[in-house]
DNA sequence: CGATTGACGTACG
DNA sequence: TCGTACGCCAATC
């Protein structure tokens, strides 16, 4: 414990800014990796994004992993759910109309951190 | 410790 | 418009 759980702005690496920012995505929205690289600062990064969210199956609690996808608003990483649908099937859950792995109408459900975290 | 891979994105041809 | 090449940083082999 060591004083308190909380997350030390400190302490915290990219990979967890990256976790927070997946967390604060509502309910039906989705974002892509170069959005939150760029959020973060390093647009380049988008890779590091896509790794992030491999260990965020390791991460607790879980990350709407889901909700992120690449900037065609395909979902790439749904193989990474185990099921092959798993993630699709959590979209539509949330309102959001998945065909062909990919998102329609990926615009108008983007969630752009940037926008909406902006300060 | 060095080389390769990885859920992406942008640039160039 | 499509295909290939490069960059970015960290983890794994």
């Amino acid at each position: 414990m060591k004083t308190s759980d909380s997350f030390n702005a400190d302490e915290i690496s990219f990979f967890e800014k990256v976790y927070q920012v997946v967390r604060l995505i509502p309910k039906g929205k989705v974002t892509s990796y170069g959005a939150i690289a760029k959020y973060l600062g390093s647009a380049q990064s988008s890779r590091m994004v896509g790794w992030a969210m491999n260990n965020s199956s390791r991460i607790k609690p879980k990350v709407p992993a889901h909700r992120v996808v690449n900037r065609n608003g395909m979902l790439t990483g749904k193989h990474f759910f185990g099921a092959n649908d798993a993630m699709q099937h959590l979209l539509e859950k949330e309102g959001i109309k998945v065909s062909d792995d990919k998102i329609i109408d990926f615009k108008k459900h983007f969630w752009d951190p940037s926008v909406e975290l902006m300060l």
